[in-house]
DNA sequence: TAAGAATCTTAAAATTTCCTGAAAAAATTT
DNA sequence: AAATTTTTTCAGGAAATTTTAAGATTCTTA
């Protein structure tokens, strides 16, 4: 999954960046309540990893705001108040659930695994099965009819969201968001490039799965 | 959304058409008031975005015209001036909401898809059922009786329109700038040439929607 | 009914967008 | 540090879209 981590104390953070991204997670952190919304707001993860108390702009008000906009994605608030009272309000205010500090780094990837199950096939034992192959993103390996190999790490990204995303016609600008970063700042030329990269990993692997260009939109991963 | 925005900043314009078109809106810019006043009285526009002082005429002689012209669109207005008294002025003036110069990108952002939210009709995500045919704007397919294809950028965002007016008669003008924009320097015989395009659309889908010309006047998508 | 205006059709020019191969830059491994 | 792999950038050409133009057709009206 994207992971994004909005948290202020730089020490947790990269304990918790480090314990998620071995478990084969995508993550972005930033330390800022303000900065955290207008990531959010693009909508490129797939859960939301939420301090209560941040600088500019706490937690409640980010997660009331994201619900009032209509933005589903699984929030866990993260925080060191944990009387009843609190823990009702921040699930009021839209929070998938709660996870009170000082926690085990253990309790945390249980509940990231658990909220990563819950609308999707995303980790069905660590493979994606698609159509006529089967893709493995935590060691980027595809299997087709006719043969097998190894997709580099950004190719890997990329080629999960696309299987992920099976039919639906993705922007250009959505998958910069999504495989690169909220805030990468890399060339556009760069989403050609890796399109084609994948488009000849499907091939050599012999599978009938193409990506259709929807032109001046985006692409579309079809089947047949 | 077709956004309008009349803003005499050029700096701060710039950074707003961005930020909007990032989000998928089509953005027009202007940074007088009387050419503000022209362009809003074209009623192209789903939403727009005034400031409240502005060069050759300010922001709330505009908005109490056009409303007394009867035009319905939604307005915020974009201000330096953020005293209780002048925010209650730009609201009895007609305005649907009110935003303090300085203000965050993302607060512009949310009000901007506050307002978008009202009328559903146009959302990225849905799809268009109408009559015989199933249109979806974001991918550009045309699903009717006996085939389906995929229109072109322009070609979609006419025939969105077209769906969404079904029945009702839309002069030529409103046609050039509901799709090209109110200040686009295309020939008129461009507009002749994708009706000539939808109408082959609609015909090979096998869809029984027709557009009827209205001589003199425009075009009117009608069924049967 | 004939002249004139508006619209339709077709074709081709102009523009934009995308594909592809290759090379430079960065990261990773040996 | 050298070699390899991965990522990024660049640029020419191909393909699709958009625009323009011009002749044919239809409609209006004098």
């Amino acid at each position: 999954m994207r992971i994004l981590l909005v948290e202020d104390d730089e020490k947790l953070c990269e304990a918790i960046i480090f314990a998620l991204e071995r478990e084969g997670h995508i993550v972005d952190a930033c330390h800022e309540g303000d900065d955290g919304l207008r990531w959010i707001l693009q909508q490129a993860h797939d859960l939301i990893l939420l301090d209560r108390m941040l600088p500019v702009m706490d937690g409640i008000s980010i997660l009331k705001r994201i619900r009032a906009e209509g933005i589903a994605i699984p929030v866990v608030l993260v925080t060191a108040l944990g009387s009843v009272g609190e823990r009702v309000g921040g699930l009021d205010a839209g929070a998938d659930d709660y996870l009170v500090k000082p926690f085990a780094m253990d309790e945390l990837l249980a509940r990231v695994r658990a909220m990563g199950r819950r609308p999707r096939q995303w980790e069905n034992k660590g493979k994606l099965s698609v159509h006529d192959v089967i893709f493995t993103p935590i060691s980027g390996i595809l299997e087709g009819q006719s043969g097998t190999c190894r997709l580099s790490k950004r190719e890997s990204v990329f080629m999960a969201f696309l299987l992920q995303n099976l039919g639906q016609t993705l922007p250009r600008d959505v998958l910069l968001a999504r495989v690169w970063g909220p805030d990468a700042g890399v060339e556009e030329c760069n989403l050609d490039s890796y399109i084609h990269f994948l488009r000849r990993r499907l091939h050599t692997v012999g599978s009938t799965l193409h990506i259709e260009t929807i032109r001046g939109i985006g692409y579309c991963l079809e089947a047949g």
